[in-house]
RNA sequence: GGGGCGGUAGCUCAAUUGGUUAGAGUACCGGACUGUCGAUCCGGUGGUUGCGGGUUCGAGUCCCGUCCGCCUCGCCA
């Protein structure tokens, strides 16, 4: 074989004259019959023009390079001459060519369905469908090669960020235990012992609280985590993350140690200087924007105006407010009016758009969205306009309105209105042209810490508290002692208590999640009961961590950034199979392996199980 | 589990109100061509319209079911 002496991105001018030996895939094939053909060599650093000169050798090297086709592995060897037709200025090669004396076909292909190209005829690439069954040959696509490379210098410089400040990197077990809350899980059945089961880990949360217990001090991982929950845009079930933990720390070490990492992340992928990161609370991004995780790159920003809106005649307002009226402020189920004031929107928002508004909000819950205009004039029309006229000092001073603008309401319940007002605010934001190009285009990164997370919530469904973040998070420092001391019965005190949890958010998506953990067993004992498991129980589900922690734990804490999603920032590209070498659909199939697939009864046998399965 | 969109040549798409032999570009095959770089020019092969039913004189088109993919609600501590 005629092993390469240089890659397909790399020959320059100062290599004329030597003699070159490349290998790589037939990117494109132009011949000119007896005496001419050009071909583009590919490999995952570049293009270089061979040319099959007739004059030069004789017709020999002709027949040979009439029997390469697209996507063809070659060996050639050549001299390395300026080019004769003028410079290629699409090519980094552009300046020379390889005039080729030898050449040898490593491997023929059969006729691909597609070639790997990311500006095909026609502007488009084969559907996903394709693309995902024969992914080796969409990876071969220049575009997929840089992000592939992308992904890898991101786990370079996370390692070597980590590293450099005192983090070991350990792995932890794949085949783990069951511990069902949260998301569903992948179940893998054990031969040694019938009937029972692992569970693949949704992360390697007590894993790494255990490190800490260990004395490792300060935990990475770049792990793969597995969610058994439908995928979206932006979700695989099989996902990575950077996973870390830290001893003797309380909330401000464990922040500040993120913040570094994420300045020098954006800094070595984007060259961008990440400024000091704002805060805010929970309960004030829910305000504001209506979301845990607000876009704060543009206004619109939610106002509640339900004391207002009590004074106004309109049965939707009134009806709403009546719901829960007994209930503290901010409780789930209490009536509120939230409104979007949208500058300008009286013009560019359209009857069609904002009839579309309504639907929209229907998918979270929410009855309808109410609309006002305040026209160019000063006037209110259109919707409850009639509503609001007897009121139209306070609501144009409330909202800051000018003539121009629009007016959106949402009246149900605090959990339904705030949801749908954060939705609908962003759709309208999309709608007004108002969301700046990510970063990698040139526009803000924008982020921003979101902290003060309520320690728990209702379960939807049973009505039973639940822990926001994970029942091993702990108290912000100066709740605990509230916390330990309040009734379990006092809903208001326990709704209070905000927990010592932190996430980054960028340009409105959570890119990272952590919190402090509970050390003290006081606290994790209380956690429990409030969450209805009995001290047997608690036992049962984490007797190993509860356990390891009566063995001197240090105060630690961590945080998890999700892979897959930092790299579609660095990339520019909102689908995350983009970024996963081999991902799968949305119903957990890889179309190239054809995984998930039936096994024989022998293997089912062997593991004590039996399909219940039934063919149609 | 719910809602929406899609599936026509290897690929990207078209096909009037249900109406002749389902077309185009590209790829592929053959031919011409010595400076191309999305090469060009000439010719040709290529179709179970995802699958299964139904309505109709007639279905790519309408109806029912089903499979696959995408977006989304629920779900994702």
């Amino acid at each position: 074989m005629l092993i390469r002496t240089h890659n397909c991105g790399e020959l320059r001018d100062k290599h004329v004259g030597q003699t070159v030996r490349l290998n790589g895939w037939v990117n494109s094939y132009r011949g000119h019959g007896t005496g001419l053909v050009f071909i583009d060599l590919r490999d995952r650093f570049g293009l270089t023009q061979l040319v099959f000169d007739g004059e030069d050798l004789g017709p020999a090297i002709l027949d040979q390079a009439d029997k390469l086709r697209n996507e063809d592995v070659v060996a050639v060897e050549g001299t390395v001459r300026v080019r004769g037709g003028g410079p290629n200025p699409k090519l980094l090669t552009g300046n020379i060519e390889v005039v080729v004396t030898k050449v040898e076909v490593l491997s023929k292909t059969e006729v691909p369905p597609f070639l790997p190209d990311d500006n095909p005829t026609g502007g488009k690439l084969p559907n996903e469908e394709l693309r995902l069954k024969y992914r080796y040959l969409d990876l071969r696509r220049p575009s997929m090669q840089n992000i592939l490379a992308k992904r890898a210098k991101a786990t370079k410089v996370t390692r070597d960020y980590f590293y450099e400040n005192g983090f070991l990197e350990i792995e932890t077990p794949v085949l783990y235990k069951s511990t069902p809350e949260g998301a569903r899980e992948f179940l893998v059945p054990s031969r040694h012992q019938p009937g029972e089961w692992y569970a693949l880990p949704q992360s390697p949360q007590l894993f790494k609280q255990i490190l800490m217990v260990a004395g490792c001090d300060r935990y990475l991982q770049i792990c793969r985590c597995f969610r058994d929950e439908d995928p979206r845009a932006d979700r695989q079930s099989e996902f990575s993350q950077i996973d870390l933990e830290m001893s003797f720390v309380r909330r401000e070490q464990v922040m500040e140690m993120m913040e570094g990492f994420v300045r020098r992340l954006w800094k070595e992928m984007a060259g961008f200087e990440v400024p000091p990161m704002q805060r805010m609370t929970y309960r004030e991004a829910m305000e504001r924007y209506g979301i845990d995780r607000p876009d704060t790159r543009y206004g619109l920003e939610i106002r509640d105006i339900s004391e207002l809106a009590a004074r106004m005649d309109f049965g939707v307002f009134k009806d709403a407010l009546a719901k829960g009226a007994d209930r503290p402020k901010f409780s789930s189920r209490r009536g509120v009016v939230k409104a979007i004031a949208v500058p300008g929107g009286a013009e560019k928002l359209t009857r069609k758009i904002t009839d579309g508004y309504a639907e929209y909000v229907k998918t979270f819950g929410a009855g309808g969205c109410a609309v006002v205009k305040l026209n160019a004039q000063g006037v209110l029309e259109t919707g409850i306009a009639k509503f609001l006229e007897p009121h139209k000092a306070e609501v144009i001073a409330a909202l800051g309105l000018k003539p121009g603008d629009m007016v959106l309401f949402l009246a149900d319940v605090y959990s339904v209105a705030t949801k749908a007002a954060g939705e609908l605010r962003q759709k309208v934001a999309r709608d007004m042209g108002v969301v700046p190009r990510p970063g990698s285009e040139g526009g803000p990164w924008n982020f921003l810490w979101v902290i003060d997370f309520p320690m728990f919530e209702r379960d939807k469904e049973s009505g039973r508290w639940i822990a926001m973040h994970h029942p091993f998070t702990a108290p912000r420092d100066d709740q605990a002692e509230a916390f330990v001391n309040a009734p379990v019965e006092d809903e208001e005190t326990i709704a209070s208590i905000v927990s010592a949890g932190y996430d980054i958010v960028l340009n409105g998506q959570e890119i990272a999640g952590g919190s402090v953990r509970i050390h003290d067993r006081a606290v994790q004992s209380k956690v429990f009961q409030l969450l209805g498991l009995s001290p047997e129980q608690a036992k049962e589900k984490f007797s190993f961590l509860l356990e390891a922690l009566s063995y001197g734990a240090p105060p630690h804490g961590g945080v998890a950034f999700g892979l897959d999603r930092l790299i579609m920032n660095f990339v520019g590209t909102d689908n995350i199979r983009d970024v996963i070498a081999f991902p799968k659909t949305q119903t957990g199939a890889d179309l190239m392996t054809l995984a998930p697939s039936p096994v024989t009864e022998a293997q089912l046998k062997e593991l004590y199980i039996k399909s219940t399965y039934e063919k149609k």
